[in-house]
DNA sequence: TTAGTCCCGGTTTTT
DNA sequence: CCGGGACTAA
């Protein structure tokens, strides 16, 4: 076990024991290497590659996720599953339990969707069965004095509906691992003496059903190497439980724990920082991380009035450091809280035309129109999917509308029938018109699965988007979202061609495609990962990484820590150390900045500075800004706080609150002394200036005065539709 | 069954 | 502010 501070090399630990172990001649297939995210496992494969070439391909190694899901789709029959499981997102998941819901009667406001959830969640990750809930009288209990004695019911139906549908969510990949590992020894045999190292980065980050199936696998041969922090977990909302590393010593008594507490990566000055930060947790285990390197800049603070002022304040300083100290786009990241927050920074970025790219936020595959198109294809490789069906079996419309699907969904369910039967025998249960309709549907699909026996993954790709309609429908709608949604189509379309094409896969029918997609995410289709660009993430998503500059945005109570953490110590606590993680992303030079205050659902908020920004040393930190209390030793961004509450009662209101009856959110400044011009001479290919969406070109004009239509290329916004006798252009 | 309007809740964070 | 779901009219 390997306890190691923040940029103390953990990662080039587990690196570099892999590439020994393959010099040392041991097989690639029996080594495990598992972490938390994508990004994670992509980087450690791509240094192990750096190291021993391409016998690095064959380690098994990815998130707990998907190296387990790949496990279960060989085993799947064991456990009464198809091989073509589908896995449902979180997306798919609330939608069944809101149906389930809706059937039971409950009171969605009492049974909130997310509340649900949560607690089968929960259950699930501490590998508590449905039918252990139900029996569980302490956890009965508490449901019932939570007044929602129903969750158990719930559950089980949820349970049994999944299992219907030929489906598992994110917990069952790791719930139902366990179920197999536990009921088929010879099962678990086999993985046992498969993998015979095991290597788990951030430790810390494991939940029950992880660390069990973690010791279980390695239960044979004892070799395992662990790497973590505890001052790092970060994901304790969905059940990490940092006693998993405590259990580590009791688990294998003759573990070698070894402590890593040199900082190779920052300045001593950030170093410094985190420490005085995290040294305000009271749980935690004794470590003590130094840097020899440089002593380092001051953190810059940086105050400003809105979460606009705040970007361009970004967007500026990026620009003058990197000029002053000869740095790229590549070695600034910005930091935030949640991913709401990227907005404000984008548009400033923008406007100074600093490159940057976007890490998270709505995965691509999470998309409407790539889900609709996506659960076609999971219909016809597993016809029980019911959450795929409620999806598109009136999409495109095809007259088959919510009464009948709630006859389909309570024929299958008083019967006990799989979804498919239920389809292929729809006469029987529903009468003529929509009888009609639903046969008609379940023939598509029928054809579909005939032309994946014999066509590539794109060809079969191909003919549903066509031949389900999908295609067309998005094709006809011309309005600038429809056409995006085209656009995303062929992407899609694209994407499974180049998969069509690869030639390291035996296997790469569609159906071999489509096992994955619910565990992709974004990061997994780059195009140019070496692009030059300044760097937008939540803090989350930056764990791991590194970056010579980086800027740390929205430090506000409420924001960070997040209004929902106040509740208790622990979740405080994780707050903490998520900004421990973030400060210690920086090397060089770390800066933090808080507006006072910022747009939220639609309105302008006031802010409070940060409870952490008190926490720092003060000997790190240099304000760009006075403060209002004379000297900072006033006890620092605290008495600002009161200065600013104190000001706040007496005066007018210091930003002027706009009450956002102000349309939209300017994305673009009107030059100065914008008037509109006489649009009656304007002509195709002329340059126009528009108040709201910035420049652009006509690329058409059509209908006549004074309904006359122009579509204009705008440089910021893309294609728009615009009425001349409503729209208040400039001509440039 | 569909199309249109209204209302609510969501913003933690990832697989 | 946005999108999804619920509700309503035709």
């Amino acid at each position: 076990m390997i306890v190691a501070g923040a940029g103390s090399g953990k990662t080039r630990v587990i690196t570099y024991r892999v590439a020994h172990l393959i010099r040392q001649g041991v097989d690639p297939f029996n080594i495990l290497v598992l972490t938390f995210t994508n990004k994670a496992a992509k980087e450690m494969r791509e240094r192990i590659m750096k190291v021993v070439g391409s016998e690095a391909k064959n380690i098994w190694m990815g998130t707990f996720h998907s190296v387990f899901a790949r496990i279960l789709r060989s085993e799947a029959e064991l456990i009464g599953y198809p091989r073509n499981f589908t896995i449902y997102d979180t997306d798919d998941t609330k939608s069944l339990l809101r149906a389930i819901l809706r059937e039971m009667n409950l009171d969605d406001k009492l049974y909130n969707a997310n509340h649900v959830y949560g607690r089968i969640s929960s259950a699930k990750n501490n590998l508590i069965s449905p039918q252990e809930y139900n029996k569980n009288e302490a956890i009965m209990a508490e449901d019932r004095s939570n007044g929602r004695p129903q969750l158990g019911e719930i559950y089980m139906t949820y349970a049994q509906r999944c299992y219907r549908a030929g489906a598992m969510d994110f917990d069952d990949l790791l719930f139902k691992t366990n179920v197999l590992l536990n009921k088929h020894p010879d099962t678990l045999h086999k993985y046992q003496h498969q993998f015979k190292y095991l290597m788990v980065d951030e430790y810390q980050d494991t939940n029950f059903s992880q660390y069990l199936i973690v010791k279980r696998l390695a239960a044979v041969h004892e070799n395992i190497c662990v790497v973590g922090d505890d001052a790092q977990s970060i994901y304790a909302f969905r059940g990490a439980n940092i006693q998993n590393i405590l259990n580590f010593q009791k688990d294998y008594p003759d573990v070698q724990v070894f402590k890593l507490e040199q900082n190779y990566r920052s300045t001593k000055m950030i170093v410094n920082a985190a420490n005085s930060i995290i040294a305000n947790n009271k749980n935690q285990l004794e470590k003590n991380v130094f840097s020899d390197n440089e002593d380092g800049e001051k953190i810059k603070v940086s105050r400003a009035f809105s979460d606009n002022e705040e970007g361009k304040i970004v967007a500026e300083t990026i620009l003058q450091e990197k000029s002053l100290k000869n740095l790229v786009y590549k070695d600034f990241a910005i930091l935030y809280r949640t991913n709401a927050q990227s907005r404000s920074l984008e548009e400033a970025l923008r406007k100074l035309n600093v490159p940057y790219k976007l890490y998270g936020g709505t995965s691509f595959y999470q998309r409407k129109e790539i889900k609709d198109l996506i659960s076609y294809f999971r219909l016809t490789f597993n016809p029980n999917d019911e959450e795929a069906l409620k999806r598109v079996i009136n999409y495109p419309r095809r007259g088959i509308g919510d009464t009948t699907i709630e006859k389909l969904m309570v024929a299958a369910d008083q019967n006990n029938y799989r979804l498919w039967d239920v389809l292929a025998n729809s006469g029987s249960f529903l009468d003529g018109r929509s009888a009609n309709a639903v046969v008609n549907f379940a023939t598509m699909i029928q054809s579909f699965q005939a032309v994946a026996k014999n066509q590539s993954a794109f060809d079969t790709a191909m003919h549903i988007a066509q031949h389900s309609g999908l295609l067309k429908s998005l094709y006809e709608d011309k309005s600038v979202e429809g056409l995006s949604r085209y656009e995303n189509i062929q992407e899609l379309l694209n994407g499974i061609k180049e998969f069509s094409e690869r030639e390291d896969l035996e296997e790469k029918g569609l159906d071999i495609f489509l096992q994955d997609v619910a565990l992709l995410t974004n990061d997994d289709k780059d195009k140019d990962p070496n692009a030059d660009t300044v760097s937008l993430m939540t803090i989350h998503a930056s764990k791991g990484l590194e970056f010579n500059s980086v800027f740390i945005v929205g430090m506000e109570e409420n924001l960070f820590p997040s209004q929902l953490s106040l509740n208790s110590r622990s979740e405080l606590e994780e707050e903490r150390r998520l900004f421990y993680v973030a400060v210690t992303r920086a090397e060089k030079k770390l800066h933090i900045s808080y507006a006072t205050s910022r747009y939220r659902w639609g309105s302008l908020n006031n802010c409070e500075p940060s409870r952490f920004l008190d926490e720092l040393a003060p000997a790190c930190l240099e304000l760009d800004f006075k403060p209002r209390v004379p000297a900072q030793q006033e006890g620092g961004f605290s008495s600002e706080r009161m200065a600013w509450q104190r000001e706040e009662s007496f005066s007018k209101p210091k930003p002027k609150v706009v009450k956002t009856t102000s349309i939209l959110p300017k994305a673009h400044v009107p030059t100065a002394g914008f008037a509109p011009s006489d649009t009656s001479g304007l002509q195709v290919g002329m340059e126009v200036e528009h108040e709201r969406f910035g420049f652009g070109k006509v690329v058409n004009l059509e209908g006549n005065r004074p309904d006359l239509k122009a579509t204009i290329f705008f440089k910021e916004l893309g294609q728009k539709q615009l009425l001349l006798k409503f729209a208040k252009l400039r001509i440039v």
